[in-house]
DNA sequence: GCTATAGAGGACTATTATAGTATACTTTTG
DNA sequence: CAAAAGTATACTATAATAGTCCTCTATAGC
């Protein structure tokens, strides 16, 4: 019913990285978001296959934002951790309701899910890293 | 991420309800929905203390729906068994973003995420069972 | 006023998803 | 080549969801 905590932490980590605007380490996000070093490490290496962040091996290695703020949204991170919103499982493929909502079935309620849920995809993409960073 | 089973099953007890305009007993509505007589019992039961649909005991009992179909919205139902609808866990009483994420933190996301759930909320009430019903 | 039918209520259990950890490995820089 | 960092994957714990069971109460019809 609610995004999962992990992508909450997601968003908070890559707001940490845009708003410091330099190459931080995983142990300094950790302390700055107060996600646990091992599950921002975890967290990380999604958006870094994401390509929305950026990392560096090695001694002074550490994650920068891959893109300019104003490319990265907040469906962006969301996406990355836990697939595009969806109100109902109607709209994930395996996903069959029991039968017998109508004939045919092809589900009174799947049209009006998923309208609602592409509008929550949108206004989730109109939230720009920049404008977050801004007015904080 | 999505709304629970429970909801969407809550939904389509009372489509079934109202698509067949009589009183039902729990057997019928359960053999024609696919959801356990056991759960859908369960489920039946807050959707009465929630003023859905009225109940009947003894010979001859069942349910029906408690209102005119143009009252009774998709909100209505996913409401009653899972509370108003929210994005993310910020927007709950109990839960406190970790810190940091700005100044004095009444949290950049929070404004965001509020106005989403709020328009999801207002799409969901939109909808009404009697056309649901029309145009199945 | 009994009896069968049907719902009410709440405690309980099982399953699954989320949240979080541990361990072993690789890359990079000085 | 050693220390600092990230990578990868398997694992465990916790919490939420899904679903069941048992006992009780009300009502209609005989």
């Amino acid at each position: 019913m609610h995004i999962t905590l992990e992508a909450d932490y997601a968003v908070r980590i890559v707001h940490c990285l845009a708003r410091n605007a330099r190459r931080m380490d995983a142990k300094s996000i950790s302390d700055e978001t107060g996600v646990t070093l091992r599950f921002s490490l975890k967290i990380l290496r999604k958006l870094v296959s994401a390509g929305i962040i950026k990392s560096y091996k090695g001694t002074q290695g550490g994650y920068e934002v891959a893109r300019p703020l104003d490319e990265i949204t907040l469906n962006d991170i969301i996406e990355t951790v836990e697939g595009p919103f969806t109100l109902s499982r109607c709209l994930k493929g395996d996903y069959s309701c029991g039968q017998n909502c109508g004939e045919g079935c092809d589900c009174v309620f799947r049209g009006i899910y998923e309208e609602i849920s592409q509008e929550v995809q949108q206004k989730l993409s109109a939230v720009k890293f920049s404008d977050l960073v801004k007015n904080k």
